[in-house]
DNA sequence: CTTTGTGCAAAGCCTTTGCAATTTT
DNA sequence: AAAATTGCAAAGGCTTTGCACAAAG
C-alpha cells in the first residue's frame, strides 16, 4: 500500500485510501502499523505545519526532503555541507547527541500552476 | 511573561508558570495571546517531537535555533550558506514558494551532565 | 491451543471556540 | 456605553488504548 504512495500523507488519508479501495480496515490498526514501521525506520514521519503528522515510505539513510506544500509529493534530498555544519555548530555550543531536521517545503511544478501561492509570511 | 524565558515552551508549561507566580490567566487566553503572538511574529513556534507546540521570544529576522531536547533552552542561529543551498535546490526542481524548516537538537552542557542520552536513532 | 494482529468504540491530549462576565476606552 | 479581553467549560481533531474476536503458527 505505503509503497504506490510518492509523498507524504496523513493515517486519516491513508486510511481513507485504503478503504476506498475496497480494504476493510480499521482507523487504529492503520496508526499502529505507522508507528511500527516508524520506529523501525520503515518509513519516514514528520510534521505538518498543520500539526498533523504525515508519514512516507522511503531509503533508509539519512536524508531530508523537499515536499509540495500542495500535493504532498515528496523527493528525498541530502545534504552533507548542512550535517556537517549542524554537528560543528551545536559542538561549539557544548552541545551533545545532536541531531537535527531539515525540511524544504514549496510548491511542485504541477501544484504550481494550479494553486494559489500563500501569502503568509517568510518562516 | 515570556521575555523572561530563555527557551521554548508550551503553552501549558507557560500557563502553569504564570499561576504558579500568582497570575489568575486561564489556559485559553495564553492559547490565545501565543497565537497572536505568533501571527505578529513576536514569537517563534515549533513543533517538538512529542507533538506539542512550542513558543519562544525571539530576534525579527529569520534564523533557526539550536534546541536543547531535555529543557528547551534555545539559541539562535544563521545559517546562511543553508539558504541558499535550500532555495537553488528547490528552484532545480521546479519548485515555487520556497521555504524551509531547519533545527537543530541536543543537550545543552547543563543538561548533557545529568540527563541520559537518549538511544534513538538518527534522524 | 497459544500467539499475534485487527476492528470498534472509548478515552486522552492539545488546541480552539462559544458565551457570559469583566475590564478598558 | 461600546469595544475589546478574559475565564470557564464545552467541543473539535488527531492519536492511542482497552478489549473481545478473528487470523496465523
Amino acid at each position: 500500500m505505503l509503497t504506490q504512495l510518492d509523498g507524504f500523507r496523513s493515517a486519516q488519508e491513508i486510511h481513507a485510501a485504503m478503504r476506498a479501495r475496497g480494504d476493510h480496515v480499521g482507523l487504529a490498526t492503520v496508526y499502529r502499523n505507522l508507528v511500527l514501521m516508524a520506529e523501525t525506520g520503515e518509513v519516514d514521519v514528520l510534521t505538518r505545519e498543520d500539526g498533523e503528522q504525515v508519514y512516507f515510505r522511503c531509503s533508509r539513510q539519512h536524508h531530508h526532503h523537499l515536499v509540495c506544500r500542495s500535493c504532498g509529493h515528496a523527493i528525498e534530498i541530502t545534504g552533507p555541507a548542512v550535517e556537517r555544519w549542524a554537528d560543528a555548530l551545536a559542538e561549539q555550543h557544548g552541545y551533545t547527541n545532536i541531531s537535527h531536521t531539515l525540511e524544504v517545503f514549496g510548491l511542485c511544478p504541477k501544484c504550481s500552476l494550479t494553486v494559489p501561492p500563500h501569502t503568509d509570511g517568510p518562516p
